[in-house]
DNA sequence: ATAAGGCCCTGACCGC
DNA sequence: TGCGGTCAGGGCCTTA
């Protein structure tokens, strides 16, 4: 499951690889995954541009062409982008391939099949939903409480919200919540401010971490589909508190971790240092 | 405006 | 062994 960290690990790993490389042939072999423009408009544009720099806007990768468009790569859930020799077959889970001027192609699989590629010239027109970086100057508390006032959704649903802020996802949200000992079904709008710096922190905290073990690779094979571009696995798995440890004891006070379902999505959380009670509601 | 639920997809897993 | 049903989930869309 790709987030922020994964994301970031991804762009660390192909820049050195893919820069000043050349599209010289594209294939689509599943539509849906071209977001914009159409799948011959895609090809069309995309041979002959030249991939010339890199960035990353909360779980979206912005590969940068040296003609000014850009292509943008999300990667969902099981999405993959990694460089094969050119005379590698596309596996059954190969939605697009592009081969490049050094002998190597660049393959997008994805076995669900949730991930996009957006081709524009421009990027806001994709990412202009998007909340502030949560490793930036713009995710602050004051900005986090002045968007929770009044939301009575709970602060796990709204960290999920990437309008609120770019690039957390469903591991990231639990294990920050957790460092800042609050409860994922606390009303959002009912923290207090000194919580909400506390989460703020721990969300910054979480992410730089994970970024710094190239993010998490999980052994359960529902999730194990994060690899980096090389096929090596992150090592911040064996960092988690909470995610994935549902009935396995907490690390703090070795009470064990629960698992609820908040916005659709597993939730983990450990109920004695995470505590909801007293909240009215 | 916010909140909640469905949808897209596939493979792992479960019960019979 | 085989088979059908359930589950997981990010973002987008519809509904209330």
């Amino acid at each position: 499951m790709p987030e922020l960290p994964e994301v970031e690990t991804y762009l660390r790993d192909l820049t050195p690889t893919l820069t000043g490389r050349r599209v010289i042939a594209v294939q689509v072999f599943w539509p849906r995954t071209i977001a914009t423009p159409s799948v011959d408009a895609f090809c069309q544009e995309m041979e002959g541009q030249v991939f010339a720099h890199f960035g990353r806007r909360g779980k979206f990768m912005l590969l940068g062409l040296a003609g000014g468009d850009t292509l943008i790569v999300h990667l969902r859930m099981t999405g993959r982008l990694h460089l094969e020799p050119a005379s590698t077959e596309p596996s059954p889970h190969t939605h697009v391939v592009m081969a490049l001027d050094d002998g190597r192609a660049l393959h997008y699989t994805d076995t669900r099949k949730f991930g996009r590629l957006w081709l524009v010239s421009d990027s806001e027109t994709v990412l202009g939903h998007l909340g502030p970086e949560p490793l930036g100057a713009g995710f602050t508390a004051a900005y986090l409480a002045g968007r929770l006032a009044g939301r009575r959704a709970s602060i796990k649903a709204l960290l999920l919200d990437q309008g609120m802020v770019a690039g957390v996802g469903n591991i990231y949200a639990d294990e920050a919540l957790f460092l800042a000992g609050i409860h994922p079904a606390w009303p959002a709008g009912s923290l207090a401010l000194e919580e909400v710096e506390r989460l703020c922190g721990a969300v910054a905290s979480v992410l730089r971490q994970a970024i710094d073990r190239q993010g998490s690779s999980l052994g359960d094979s529902r999730w194990q589909n994060y690899r980096r571009p090389n096929g090596q696995p992150g090592s911040f798995q064996d960092e988690h508190k909470v995610f994935q440890r549902t009935g396995q004891p907490c690390v703090r006070c070795g009470q064990s971790i629960q698992r609820m379902v908040i916005a659709q999505r597993g939730t983990h959380f450990c109920p004695h240092c995470q505590p909801l009670a007293g909240h009215p509601g």
